[in-house]
DNA sequence: CCCGTGACTTCCG
DNA sequence: ACGGAAGCCACGG
């Protein structure tokens, strides 16, 4: 496929570049952000392309209630978590806790 | 061009 | 309140 075909995955990666460390997002936001709030699965499929960028911090990308969702397309057990603990990030059986203070929009932040 | 897939989200029962 | 089903869009074959 041709790059100018990936803007979209661009965008997104784009986008998960901005997340500060400490935060985390969800992929309905970026989708929103983008413009398509219905393609939160396109992002996180973009997400799946992110694999051949490592400075895409996919790590920080969780679902829509904090769930490591992505976990097990990272190198398999507890590194997403692992990461996400490293940056400050609270996290307990694969979700995200303290998800609300963490949360970083955006639509409202961008 | 049609079909299948996917790291999601929302609605209905 | 919880679980299952459908909807959604983009990409690859």
């Amino acid at each position: 496929m041709k790059e100018e075909k990936q803007d979209f995955f661009k965008r997104v990666y784009q986008v998960a570049k901005q997340i500060p460390e400490g935060r985390v997002t969800s992929y309905g936001a970026i989708a929103q952000y983008l413009g398509v709030k219905s393609s939160a699965r396109v992002v996180g499929w973009a997400m799946n392309a992110s694999h051949g960028d490592m400075s895409v911090p996919a790590h920080r990308v969780v679902n829509r209630v904090g769930l490591l969702s992505g976990k097990h397309h990272f190198e398999g057990t507890n590194l997403m978590q692992q990461l996400l603990e490293s940056e400050g990030v609270i996290v307990k059986d694969n979700k995200v806790q303290n998800l609300e203070q963490i949360y970083w929009n955006p639509c409202e932040e961008l």
